[in-house]
DNA sequence: CGCTGTTAGACACATGGTAG
DNA sequence: CTACCATGTGTCTAACAGCG
């Protein structure tokens, strides 16, 4: 390609044409033309070349090695944050972690070499909104504390997410499926609760998800809601929550409950 | 609730190449 | 010589889920 084009430009300048004029309608500049003429014995275009190996490149000896080291006892069990720096005491470096962990991936080792699960991508659910009082309630156990050392008692409490009113609590000396539907169905009664009008969030308690409590939220028509596992902030005031509130009520309305 | 392990991405830097 | 681009490496950080 680059001899035809000296060889084109050279027929041409010598018919009379200027180099100049001549470069541009092959879309050159001179300067190009005269490195080629300096750097006759390699003609090889080597833009665009697909490999183009920096000097400081890993070496496929050192790739070997941290392949070698990965899999040796002491350390296949270990991620790349834990060989590198128990290299480093023995004085020993052959890469950075990062090239550690993209030599590994490479061969397809790095499977979680760790004691840690692997990530899981958990698609966030769409919000459940409460537009207006008794749509959404949350509920909780709280523990209080009695005067002797060690002893509780359960505070079992319903609020309606709209309105913030509590709208049910009980205390009981324990944590139990059956006080749980018992609350609810009082709550309901009293608040004239009608099928498939609300949805109850509450945590991932054993009280939450006992049988007694699913078979009485189905008999009384109320959808329930858990949180996502460990998402602390599904409930309320976090910064995506799972369960909205959309309230016109003044804030020291709220405080009153 | 705070820490840990894993991963991806942003960024800086070095190197080697072309174009002007 | 400078500007610019592509690529590989090293460092740091944020995000996320799991764990104690």
């Amino acid at each position: 390609m680059k001899q035809m084009a000296i060889q084109l430009i050279d027929e041409a300048v010598q018919a009379g044409a200027r180099y100049a004029q001549a470069c541009n309608v092959l879309g050159l500049s001179c300067r190009t033309l005269r490195r080629w003429h300096q750097d006759t014995d390699d003609l090889q275009d080597k833009r665009g070349r697909v490999k183009r190996i920096p000097s400081h490149a890993l070496t496929d000896w050192e790739k070997r090695r941290i392949l070698e080291v990965a899999n040796q006892p002491a350390y296949k069990s270990l991620p790349p944050s834990q060989i590198v720096p128990k290299l480093a005491d023995r004085d020993i470096y052959i890469a950075s972690e990062s090239s550690f962990y993209r030599v590994l991936k490479e061969h397809g080792q790095n499977n979680h070499r760790g004691k840690a699960q692997p990530v899981r991508k958990v698609p966030k659910p769409a919000p459940v909104v409460a537009r207006a009082p008794n749509t959404a309630w949350s509920w909780d156990i709280t523990f209080l504390p009695t005067q002797i050392r060690g002893q509780f008692l359960r505070l079992y409490m319903m609020i309606d997410v709209y309105s913030r009113n509590i709208v049910g609590w009980e205390i009981h000396e324990d944590e139990r499926s059956e006080h749980a539907a018992r609350l609810m169905e009082k709550a309901c009664l009293k608040h004239q609760i009608k099928p498939d009008q609300l949805i109850l969030h509450s945590d991932n308690g054993s009280p939450m998800k006992g049988a007694t409590m699913l078979a009485t939220l189905q008999r009384l028509g109320v959808v329930p809601s858990f949180s996502r596992p460990s998402v602390s902030d599904d409930i309320l005031g976090g910064a995506l929550p799972y369960l909205e509130v959309r309230t016109q009520l003044p804030v020291d309305s709220l405080c009153r409950h």
